[in-house]
DNA sequence: ATTTGACTGTATAAACGGATTTGGTCATAT
DNA sequence: ATATGACCAAATCCGTTTATACAGTCAAAT
């Protein structure tokens, strides 16, 4: 007997590939049934209606999404800088079709689900979580404590959302590479926030660390 | 008699009133008459068609709006830093609703003349222009030479995108201050576009009034 | 000379109804 | 037990028709 967890995740896929690119309106639970290789009944005895089963793939892209995202960082050597934390954010968004459409609020990917039930992914939330992060950096020492946290992390998610939403305004040819953006960002940031040379990179080290773990515990809490 | 060009600019302050107000699309050409005061068959004394119409408005509005921020680096007492120029750049978009529709693209306002004369206002140039300023500053020695010129300006015109599209996205309530914001931002500019301290502030201000100075004069030239 | 606004062909929108698609169910099959 | 797909009602699409709004013109008025 196939394991049923394995299947809810075959769904979740199927859904991914098919909302990314033809978007949830036009993509059939009849479709994400065939993709995912089962019948489309079986699909209900894993999510009550259509939106529950979005709002699941919703659910496990934000946190794939936040997953790598702090993989990332924690395989950099010198991962402490508030700057370096934000290049890799943006890395993840980069690499992530789905949570690009998400943050750009894309009425081609998400449809009538932004209408619905919009109150799923709110970016108020996700600023929140971002200046109580700057909060905790400014305590710990490894940023400068004289800028507003919140005004930051405003600008941070700001920054995500321009470099995102950005190309759909832009020709393609006047987009500079991705990795020198992306660099470009992370200095910017970084002497921004840090009082010229005098941050405890260490500190910022802990801090992040601190904030992961507090995460990955909500996380694991939120199972049963 | 009265004076025609006085007229003229009349019905484009009307067709500016109406249009960021209903959109180019929703804005017929004798309601801007009736706001103008004059008949319909008036305003095709002046223009060609709606779409010249608008195409004057758009020409004039670009040029009130980099006069504005000129104007306001010029005000400021210590306006040579790039942040400083960045910051009333800025300034001047948020009090501009017409050029935010632009920046933006907003389709709403723009309507259907995003699809018929999408490259009269083009980004690209838009960048273009402020690398070769970029490269100015560096060569005067009042920014440091090591950052790209292109990726710095496509950064500067994804923040300007960025802090004005970001409301469609996000919550009134969760939107700092705008002052708080333009502050952030120049001081973030400076922070990361000077060489901690040795830069040539005097230098800056000079390339800033020889880049203005051009600019007039490009402008006066197209009079005739 | 200027200016006007009624006029016209075209483009856009609204109304409509029939065909098709699709979310969700459940009797049947495995 | 578990999974299936034919089935149903509701929503969506789509071609057609009708009505409306509009850009642009021009003979008449000022």
């Amino acid at each position: 007997m196939m394991d049923f967890d394995e299947r809810e995740g075959r769904i979740l896929d199927a859904a991914l590939a098919l909302t990314t690119r033809y978007g949830f309106d036009k993509t059939p639970v009849s479709e994400i049934a065939e993709e995912a290789g089962i019948s489309k009944g079986a699909i209900y005895l894993h999510f009550d209606s259509k939106t529950a089963l979005f709002e699941a793939l919703l659910k496990r892209e934000i946190n794939n999404y936040a997953e790598d995202w702090i993989q990332r960082v924690q395989a950099d050597p010198n991962g402490g800088s508030m700057g370096s934390v934000y290049k890799h954010i943006l890395a993840a968004v980069n690499a992530n079709p789905f949570m690009q459409a998400v943050f750009k609020q894309d009425r081609r990917v998400l449809g009538k689900f932004l209408k619905d039930a919009h109150q799923l992914f709110d970016l108020r939330q996700a600023i929140g979580l971002r200046a109580a992060f700057v909060e905790k950096m400014q305590a710990a020492g490894a940023i400068r404590t004289d800028v507003d946290p919140y005004t930051t992390a405003y600008l941070m998610s700001m920054f995500v959302y321009g470099i995102t939403a950005m190309d759909d305004v832009v020709p393609d040819d006047a987009v500079p590479p991705f990795d020198d953006l992306l660099m470009a960002m992370g200095d910017m940031m970084d002497s921004y926030l840090s009082a010229c040379g005098q941050t405890d990179t260490e500190g910022g080290k802990q801090v992040i660390a601190d904030v992961m773990d507090v995460y990955k515990q909500s996380q694991a809490d939120e199972q049963p």
